[in-house]
DNA sequence: CTTGACCCTCTAGTCGCTATAGGTATTAAG
DNA sequence: CTTAATACCTATAGCGACTAGAGGGTCAAG
């Protein structure tokens, strides 16, 4: 149990990894990886050297997944968990690190709508038949038959 | 040179791997690595053990550059690969490999536009100050202040 | 007291390359 | 001819952000 021996009152405070990581939308793995990278500090253990979380764990974790989720790099968290971690300091750097981010949001966008615009060109103008005049396998051959201007995006488009 | 003993016509043409890398638009580690995962067959070699290399693995080489370009996996390559060399059969497969990707690009898009629109959002909603009425760490501490419903990408948005 | 769910550490695998180390080959200039 | 610069070779390790597996230990219920 939890109560086996307390402090006093609010017994029932402290979570193992599998309540932690279902509570905050990650795998105990994913939690155990984040410590040891340093993004969420070690975790206290009990007696059969398993780790208990609280509250703050909880918030904690949920602020990295959640800044995750809008697709920062784990350092950018670091950072962000850094800066929020000091709430009297400027909030400048927060926002140049979210606008950087949002640029390469945008370039992605962009390179990956005309990934997709050049993907339904070709395969509507696919109409069957063998390979050997398949449209799909033409323009994948040749460059010059893409609308495109360059190259669509550096094998990373999905990236 | 390499007129020493050719066979009649055409000498020239064999090219080197940091030739064929120039005119496919990829480095010679990536053509090497190809080779290794078969994508590319093993290269014949000159007496000096180098690889040598002929227009028809320029074409191949362009024709995996460019579905790469397009975001296809390199085992999508693979596949494309393999029909492109069955050109007398039906182009249905091709059709399906094509259509399934650009489901996966919209899913992509979609999610990454959801994740922009957000990030515009946060950032518009900043108005400076100090970290502890930061906007930006506000949404990212809360989700409920976020204006899409589930999570935005699953951490690999840009992936 | 046993069952089964949970937890532990450590290591390796994923994807698609890229980089490095430590060597050999080729080529152009002097 | 020698030399120096460049290109090439193999093999291995590294990137990011996890995920999966092996081979155990712990915990709570029946």
């Amino acid at each position: 149990m939890a109560d086996q021996n307390p402090p006093p009152a609010n017994a029932e405070q402290y979570i193992g990894i599998g309540e932690l990581a279902r509570q905050s939308g990650c795998k105990p793995e994913t939690v155990r990886y984040y410590e040891g990278i340093g993004l969420l500090p070690s975790a206290p253990r009990n007696e059969g050297n398993q780790r208990r979380y609280t509250a703050t764990a909880i918030r904690r974790l949920t602020f990295i997944r959640h800044a995750r989720d809008f697709g920062f790099s784990v350092e950018a968290v670091r950072e962000l968990l850094q800066m929020a971690d000091h709430p009297t300091m400027p909030c400048e750097e927060v926002d140049t690190l979210a606008k950087r981010h949002l640029a390469e949001v945008e370039a992605r966008l962009a390179r990956l709508t005309a990934v997709r615009d050049e993907l339904t060109r070709m395969i509507h103008q696919c109409e069957g038949g063998n390979i050997g005049h398949c449209h799909i396998i033409d323009v994948l051959s040749d460059h010059r038959l893409c609308h495109q201007a360059g190259p669509h995006g550096g094998a990373d488009v999905l990236r």
